[in-house]
DNA sequence: TATTAATTGTTAATATATTAACTAATACAA
DNA sequence: TTGTATTAGTTAATATATTAACAATTAATA
């Protein structure tokens, strides 16, 4: 056998997890007409108020360019609105409407759920532990793994 | 503070870690004028000489829809080929050319170079648990964990 | 202040993902 | 053996990712 199994590398375990898990919330959101990634900008709008794009972009991993047509087509589904800021006019910002608000209440608690169900089969140990090894990989190139800003 | 902060979230958390990792794997492949798909196709074929679209799509986790395009690309780049299957005619197997077979002695070295990075800061317990722990999310609507034809 | 550099978003071109519908070939049952 | 279901792969339509180039605005500096 190989020094390392294509199948066993971090990478495709990686994959393999999302591919596992992201089709159950899909169901979800499809049922309410969202795309994954419109569901990301929402999510994140129901945390913050008003975002500027490139902070969404960084909160969702959405990629900018991608972000011009997500954020278009949310639009045209009036549940967020652009916003030209006034001070530095190169910034846009994103606020989701009163009906991308109300989103919130219907979405979230089909969403918890199938969260619990992922996560009921692990102790809290075992949880922890592969959530700080993902944390650890997403800080490879940072000086320091600082979880000082954790809430 | 909620119940469960969005970012600090399992798909994220993975979608983070892929976003860490992957751009310095890609950066090799863009070398070899090789997309990730590409890469993840020939990956498998190195380990296998001959095989199926259907398993193919399995094992390199990308849809077959897509895998139909990724292939004519790789066919014309001449690094595989088609062959349908004299038993059963629905069947198609995919097989490396020379020049592909060619290219694992070149792009593997330098993919095991960083790999070995990423790698590198863990101790072998931190990376098993997080091995473990992605392994059991992949196999999470399966019965039993059996690795039986684990090769 | 005029120039240059950096920042924020956007557009464009190509590749891939997602979902549904569809074709061809094979298996299966009446 | 015919009709039906299943399987393997493909096509089509839309959405998103990746990379590079670009425009507009602001910041920085001579």
């Amino acid at each position: 056998m190989a020094i390392q199994d294509f199948s066993q590398s971090l990478p495709m375990m990686l994959y393999r997890a999302l591919d596992e898990i992201m089709p159950k919330f899909r169901c979800i959101f499809n049922e309410f007409a969202l795309t994954e990634q419109q569901w990301r900008i929402l999510r994140v709008l129901w945390e913050h108020d008003k975002i500027t794009l490139g902070r969404l972009s960084d909160l969702t991993l959405i990629p900018s360019p991608s972000l011009v047509g997500i954020v278009d087509r949310l639009i045209k589904a009036n549940l967020i609105r652009r916003e030209r800021s006034d001070t530095d006019r190169r910034m846009i910002f994103v606020v989701a409407t009163e009906e991308g608000r109300n989103l919130e209440a219907k979405v979230m608690p089909r969403v918890n759920e199938i969260y619990k169900e992922i996560k009921e089969p692990f102790s809290m140990q075992q949880w922890g532990q592969l959530i700080d090894g993902l944390d650890q990989i997403s800080h490879l190139n940072k000086k320091t793994v600082t979880n000082e800003y954790k809430e």
